[in-house]
DNA sequence: TATTGTTATACTCTATAACTATA
DNA sequence: TATAGTTATAGAGTATAACAATA
């Protein structure tokens, strides 16, 4: 940032590139910003967001199997199984068979998995809010909505 | 599919969920079904979402520097490193010193790389086509424009 | 002394296949 | 035979620190 007076090459430059106007990049670019600063709201509650969205869902009382999980949340059965176990090794849910089909587990959070959700929650939305402050009202229910459509498109 | 007949779970059932209402998550999860969708459209090329950005921006005339690049697409310096080492093993980009700072390099496409890159777009421009017929133009425009301000936040 | 690009390293995330227990 | 969850493993992506050449 100081040998470049001659010639200013702030980081917008490219932004008038073809990519530039690319609706997949402006979305990995735009997710890059929100992933990072919902990263660092979480940062002091030893989860991250994959760890907090599994909570989430926990927390919810809707008790979703762990393929549901892995369906909605776009992960592998695989890593969903990693997820819990460290959440359920904290003790902040807990796997409940399904009497209906025993191979299948539900998932609900503990009353510590409820705190420490809560808890979280503050900053992970304060992180969002700050973000957010560059759209209007009306801005972020647009984006809410198309972004609805997008996000499960075709399924 | 065949078991569930009595409770039909069909993965938009936690679409109501509290988290499902969340921006960072819907960015998240439209930003993975775009992701994968524009990664199938570069597989016949050798190319993945990464160095296809970096072949592009060569492509675009703008003569960046590693540095810009990285910035741009918010990768770490030493990622665009192996990146650009990839491609110019295929003989699709060149570092070209810059005269100005000879620390700096600044990246340019080949003819080759400019051929890769105009073959590969089209397969990457269809696939998002194929994404975005759930919106309407004017959707695609207010997306595109919303996006962008969260893209370049407080940069 | 600071910066660009580079190398090395470790950690997280993603994708795949094979296994078990149930259905 | 098919499915839910599990285990193991490899590959891609991310983050950090240290170094050489140059400013």
């Amino acid at each position: 940032m100081s040998a470049d007076t001659e010639t200013p090459l702030h980081p917008q430059r490219l932004a008038h590139s073809v990519i530039g106007a690319d609706l997949s990049f402006l979305l990995a670019r735009a997710n890059a910003v929100s992933l990072s600063a919902a990263n660092a709201g979480l940062a002091g509650h030893g989860l991250r967001i994959r760890s907090y969205c599994v909570l989430a869902l926990a927390c919810d009382g809707a008790r979703p199997s762990q393929k549901e999980i892995a369906e909605f949340l776009r992960l592998d059965p695989s890593q969903v199984v990693s997820l819990i176990d460290e959440l359920a090794g904290r003790g902040l849910v807990e796997r409940v068979p399904d009497p209906r089909d025993r191979r299948s587990n539900v998932l609900v959070a503990t009353d510590t998995g409820l705190e420490v959700h809560s808890r979280a929650r503050v900053d992970v939305v304060r992180a969002e809010e700050a973000l957010l402050t560059v759209l209007s009202a009306g801005e972020r229910d647009a984006l809410a909505n198309i972004l609805r459509k997008l996000a499960f498109a075709n399924e």
